[in-house]
RNA sequence: GGUGGGGUGGCCGAGUGGUGAGGCAGCGGCCUGCAAAGCCGUAUACGCGGGUUCGAUUCCCGUCCCCACCUCCA
């Protein structure tokens, strides 16, 4: 079996064989760090979760860089912003907070939300404004190939020049022409309404901290030039795959294409998008306000469902969010763990994947179909389970764990802290609860019993009797959800 | 106007030219002192209209609707 991925730019999907034998170099966008994470976010990186942990469970090295850009017109904004008089400060945007100061915490924030749900950390995580020289170096190169070009009417901007590169719209198969007419907020010195800054010159007001001298005057980087500077840095003028949200497709990783490639770099060899997270069927957005946060998936769900929920559909389909998502996945979760606390001896030392699975990952990453083949294993486990064969329902067992561990579920931390005092102490309590019970039952004092199972009921502690005794866990939060 | 992706059973969500993934929810049964968990069984489906075919949800044509991008966006 070979690995097929769907190239955005080929629009078909393709075997994939990397650059380098064994090796696979990998640019994903992170975030612009001018806000806090939401699930679109989160969405994006489970998926190239998802993809990085197959490939190395494939056999690959994965280099994997993730980018942080952290300046960009609406940083700066926001931050000017909390320096105006009639600003309202609230818990997430305090006052008179510098750019980089903002950018810096939400870069952190996303780091949480990250870690939260499992998500590996990439090999590097570059930021742009670390790499001010490089954007030089490779605006330069496109001033002396002819296409770029400083603005000429002094503002200091340095512009990409979209009709000296005839292939500029390859990646999304647009024709310059047939674009609908961008009326940009000002054209400024454009050649053409389509041309894009490479180089922003300094303009009156903006923070003296957020501007570097260059050859084309003071300023600060446009925005897609930093993904270009840093991917070829660190993965070379030509890598592998280049990923993302659907929506960085245009402009963003269009524009990217255009100035490395006008550069003379081949870039990117595979273009990966993720689909975008809806709610209820409409993308979610701010000023629709049908926004959810990871944060508050976080707090009506434990991370292992959220994480579930987050990768459970294709990575290119619409993921749709609906009050309950969080609970059906929660439940499928518990069954998956169910099986597990019930037959894993140890955990498997080597991956023990089967054959139905890895074709369904070969198969561009269909994790729906991955999924069937992990409940399969849950299922034939459970029933090897109910008829007493313990070798069979170990080796399900070892498998569903394998399983679980390319997915990403089975790294996700407990925010409850299986481990800690306070879990270990209300272990105390609840065994002594059900040896009570057990006695209770030996004696047919059955009101006794399930007396006692109703307290623990009521206070969120789950109680299944099994032929090895009773085992009790904590209820899954089923908090409603809020919204809608 | 341009580009791309969709419309699958109560919900989510794969997939395929012909013996109907998977999850969640429902119903019946088994198990259980009763439950829970689990197992077994079970119903409801491929937007609409044509066409090709022995046979289409799957291919073709038409049509309706939805979504995304073309402006900052994962």
């Amino acid at each position: 079996m070979v690995l097929r991925l769907y190239d955005t730019k080929t629009a078909e999907i393709r075997d994939f064989t990397p650059l380098h034998e064994g090796r696979v170099s990998l640019y994903y966008c992170g975030a612009t760090v001018q806000g806090k994470p939401h699930v679109g976010h989160v969405r994006s990186a489970v998926a190239f979760d998802i993809l990085i942990r197959w490939l190395r469970a494939s056999g690959y090295d994965v280099l994997a860089v993730r980018n942080v850009t952290d300046i960009d017109d609406k940083i700066l904004e926001k931050s000017a912003a909390s320096y105006s008089p009639d600003f309202r400060a609230d818990q997430d945007y305090p006052a008179e907070e510098p750019w980089f100061a903002l950018a810096y915490r939400f870069e952190q924030a996303f780091h949480a939300a990250y870690d939260a749900l499992g998500v590996l950390r990439p090999s590097y995580e570059p930021r742009a404004t670390g790499h001010i020289t490089e954007m030089f170096a490779l605006i330069q190169r496109l001033i002396d190939a002819g296409h770029a070009y400083p603005a000429p009417d002094g503002s200091g901007d340095v512009y990409f020049d979209v009709r000296s590169w005839q292939n500029y719209g390859e990646l999304t198969r647009q024709r310059v022409e047939d674009m609908q007419d961008a009326p940009d907020a000002d054209p400024r010195g454009k050649r053409d309404p389509r041309d894009f800054a490479l180089w922003k010159g300094h303009k009156e007001g903006d923070p003296e901290t957020a501007a570097w001298d260059s050859p084309w005057g003071r300023g600060r980087p446009g925005w897609h030039l930093e993904c270009s500077a840093m991917a070829t840095k660190y993965l070379g003028e030509q890598f592998d795959i280049h990923g993302g949200g659907l929506d960085l497709r245009f402009p963003h990783h269009e524009n990217e294409l255009a100035q490395s490639r006008a550069a003379g770099d081949d870039f990117a060899r595979y273009w990966l998008h993720n689909g975008m997270v809806t709610y209820q069927g409409q993308k979610m957005s701010k000023s629709i306000g049908n926004t959810i946060s990871p944060e508050e998936m976080l707090s009506q769900a434990r991370p292992k469902a959220v994480r579930y929920f987050l990768g459970q559909a294709h990575y290119r389909s619409q993921l749709d969010y609906r009050p309950g998502s969080l609970q059906e996945a929660e439940a499928a979760v518990e069954r998956i763990e169910g099986f597990l606390a019930k037959s894993l001896g140890e955990q498997p030392v080597q991956l023990q994947l089967p054959e139905a699975f890895r074709a369904a990952m070969d198969d561009d990453l269909n994790v729906p179909a991955a999924l069937a083949v992990l409940h399969e294993s849950v299922r034939a486990g459970n029933t090897a389970l109910a008829q007493g064969q313990k070798t069979v329902a170990a080796e399900r067992a070892a498998e569903v764990a394998s399983m679980a561990q390319v997915l990403g579920l089975a790294d996700v931390p407990e925010p409850d802290g299986a481990g800690s005092a306070e879990h270990a102490a209300l272990g105390t309590l609840v065994d002594h609860l059900l040896t009570e019970r057990t006695a209770a039952k030996a004696e047919k004092d059955y009101a006794r019993a399930d007396a006692i199972r109703d307290q623990l009921t009521t206070a969120g502690v789950i109680i299944e009797d099994t032929p090895e005794g009773a085992r009790w866990s904590i209820a899954a939060q089923t908090k409603g959800d809020t919204h809608g």
